[in-house]
DNA sequence: CACCATGTTCCTTG
DNA sequence: CCAAGGAACATGGT
C-alpha cells in the first residue's frame, strides 16, 4: 500500500466513512503495533473517542479525535510496508494479521498488517522530524537545493530521507528521477539549480499522477461477501496501476520507453533503484 | 534454500 | 556531534 499517493487515496476513502463515528471498543492484537504506547494507554486513550476527521501528513494517517479534556486528541497511523485499513461489518471475521481493531458505533475499523512494521499510536513525536509536503507550496526546487547543499549521498537514497521532503518512497524516488533525467547515483550536492527545479517538479507530477490513477480504481467491496455497504477496502488492485503507470520501477531488463536503453537495477543504501543509464546521466 | 519486497529505526562506522 | 551504511523488524511470494 504505502507511499504518499496510496495513503492519500486511503484517507479520501476513510474520511467520509469515519467522520463523526465514535470508537466504542479497542482491541490490540499485536502490542508492538501501538508502540511506543502501551496497550493499556492506547486503549484508554482511544476508547470512547469520536473521530472528527481523517487527514494525511507524509505517509501518516492522522485521526483527529474528540476526547475527554487533557487526553491526546491526535491518533496517528502508519502502514509500514504491508499495512491496510478498512471498515468492515461487526460480524465479519478479522484477517489473519489483524494488528488493531476499533469497533465503531457502526462497523469495525480494521488495521491489518502482515509484517507488523506499521503503527497505530497516540505518540506523535515522529511528525516533528518531517520535511515539507511535496505537494504543498512549501516545497519547490529552491527548497530542494537548500536541503541537498551539504549532502554527500547519491540523490536517490537522499530522496527517501523524510526530513528532506516527506512522503516519497522507493517506487516514486526512482520514477521521479527518470522523469527528471537525472542519474540516481548523482551526488546530491552536485545537482544544479536547474536540475533541482526539474526534480522538484517531477516529484510533484509523479505523485499527482499516482493519486489521480488511484482515484479511478474502484473500491473493493468484496470483503467477506455480507455486502451491507460498509466495506471500504484499501485498494487490492494497486498492481494494476503499477504495471500501467511506472516507467522504470521493477522493470529491470526492459527497454526504456524514452531512449531504448536497457533499464538497470542497482542497490543503494540497501534498497533497489531502477533507472535508465542512457537517458539518466550524471 | 535463496533472494526479494511500497518503511522506519537503531547501531556501527568513519 | 554528524552523516552514511547496514542490519533488524516479520511474513510471504517467487
Amino acid at each position: 500500500m504505502p507511499e504518499l499517493p496510496e495513503v492519500e487515496i486511503l484517507v479520501r476513502h476513510l474520511d467520509p466513512v469515519l467522520r463523526g463515528r465514535t470508537i466504542r471498543n479497542v482491541t490490540v492484537h499485536r502490542a508492538k503495533s501501538v508502540r511506543p504506547d502501551t496497550v493499556r494507554r492506547f486503549a484508554a486513550g482511544v476508547a470512547g473517542a469520536k473521530i472528527l476527521q481523517v487527514r494525511r501528513r507524509a505517509k501518516y494517517l492522522l485521526f483527529d479525535l474528540e476526547t475527554r479534556s487533557n487526553a491526546p486528541d491526535l491518533l496517528l497511523g502508519h502502514l509500514g510496508m504491508t499495512g491496510r485499513m478498512y471498515v468492515q461489518s461487526t460480524r465479519a471475521a478479522l484477517p489473519k494479521h489483524a494488528a488493531v481493531s476499533l469497533r465503531l458505533n457502526r462497523g469495525v475499523l480494521v488495521f491489518e498488517d502482515t509484517r507488523y512494521f506499521g503503527r497505530m499510536t497516540l505518540d506523535t513525536s515522529s511528525l516533528v522530524k518531517l520535511g515539507p509536503e511535496p505537494l504543498s507550496d512549501q516545497f519547490n526546487g529552491h527548497v530542494l537545493q537548500e536541503g541537498l547543499r551539504k549532502c554527500s549521498q547519491p540523490i536517490k537514497p537522499k530522496l527517501l530521507d523524510q526530513g528532506l521532503l516527506a512522503g516519497v518512497g522507493n517506487i516514486y524516488a526512482s520514477e521521479a528521477l527518470w522523469h527528471a533525467r537525472i542519474s540516481p547515483r548523482k551526488l546530491s550536492r552536485r545537482l544544479s539549480g536547474t536540475q533541482c527545479d526539474r526534480l522538484a517538479e517531477c516529484v510533484q507530477v509523479v505523485l499527482r499522477k499516482a493519486i489521480e490513477a488511484g482515484s479511478t480504481i474502484p473500491l473493493d467491496f468484496s470483503g467477506d461477501g455480507t455486502g451491507d455497504g460498509l466495506f471500504y477496502y484499501g485498494s487490492t488492485s494497486e498492481t494494476v496501476s503499477h504495471e500501467e503507470n511506472l516507467s522504470v520501477y521493477d522493470r529491470e531488463g526492459e527497454p526504456c520507453s524514452r531512449c531504448k536503453g536497457m533499464i538497470r537495477r542497482i542497490v543503494q543504501a540497501n534498497r533497489s533503484t531502477f533507472y535508465c543509464p542512457q537517458c539518466q546521466r550524471g
